[in-house]
DNA sequence: ATGTCGGAATTATTCCGA
């Protein structure tokens, strides 16, 4: 089974470019993230000739996020309670025993904005949604553009951007958090010395300089963490393809054995 | 070069968010 999380930066603008990469990489289940649309603009019709069923928790302009499945959905979450002011940010489906929740988190701006308290308010809430969801024999996957850069490993310059947003101890407290709840990032489980990053800036060449940072992962608690045996940044899908734009993430895919 | 995108507001240009 493949899983796969995608923030695409516009799905209207962005829907060749998907096509292409599920046609591609035939991923089961994905997360994506960045819809910038209503549920009614959703090309659920494009989608659904390449294969999959798409649940959406979208709105206008901004936002929304996106569970697509060659088996069905059954939404369990949609958003996060107390936090619609920030938006479409999360989304739940049921696939069998396994639940799979994308997250598109708020950026925060920078630490001196009000947008920060209202990102570390929000990553609270987060965790008190999930709290007993993620222990026990819950199978859970919580996938999604967290837009927190989780260890130095993981920022292209951690010297200089220390302690600005995205890199904060606030924010790294936040995800800990998640650790601490039994979700695994599946990607440092495997790639435990690796600097890959998900995201690069589309201004100043940042994507060809490798100024990036790893902000979209993959966690899942531990008894589907026993089943990864490859997890891969998709940096082809960052690049532009056949006249097509990409997005400014690139997806993040694993490969996860049968439940035993 | 704070250098690029996608979308909104508003009507082809400017602003905003990322």
């Amino acid at each position: 089974m493949r899983i796969a999380t995608w923030n695409v930066n516009g799905i209207r603008a962005r829907l060749e470019f998907v096509l292409h990469w599920l046609d591609a990489r035939r991923p089961d289940l994905v997360g994506l993230q960045e819809l910038k649309v209503t549920d009614e603009q959703f090309p659920y019709a494009e989608i659904e000739a390449a294969g999959y069923q798409s649940a959406v928790l979208g709105q206008k302009g901004w936002n929304g996020v996106a569970v697509l499945s060659r088996d069905g959905v059954e939404v369990t979450q949609s958003g996060l309670a107390g936090q619609e002011e920030l938006g479409s940010r999360l989304l739940t489906a049921r696939l069998g025993e396994l639940s799979f929740t994308t997250i598109y988190a708020p950026n925060g701006k920078s630490v001196d904005h009000d947008d920060y308290e209202r990102k570390l308010a929000w990553f609270d809430a987060l965790a008190g949604h999930l709290d007993g969801r993620t222990g026990g024999a819950e199978q859970a996957v919580v996938c999604g553009d967290f837009n927190v850069v989780p260890a130095p490993l993981d920022s292209w310059d951690e010297q200089r951007l220390h302690g600005s947003v995205f890199h904060t101890d606030e924010e790294r407290a936040r995800i800990h958090r998640l650790y601490d709840m039994g979700l695994e990032d599946l990607f440092r489980k495997l790639e435990p010395e690796s600097r890959t990053f998900s995201w690069w800036d589309y201004r100043g060449g940042a994507f060809h300089r490798n100024q990036g940072l790893r902000i979209d992962y993959l966690l899942a608690t531990g008894n589907v963490a026993a089943r990864v045996c490859s997890v891969e940044t998709d940096r082809d899908y960052r690049k532009k393809k056949d006249g097509m734009t990409a997005s400014d993430h690139a997806p993040v895919i694993a490969e996860l054995t049968a439940p035993s």
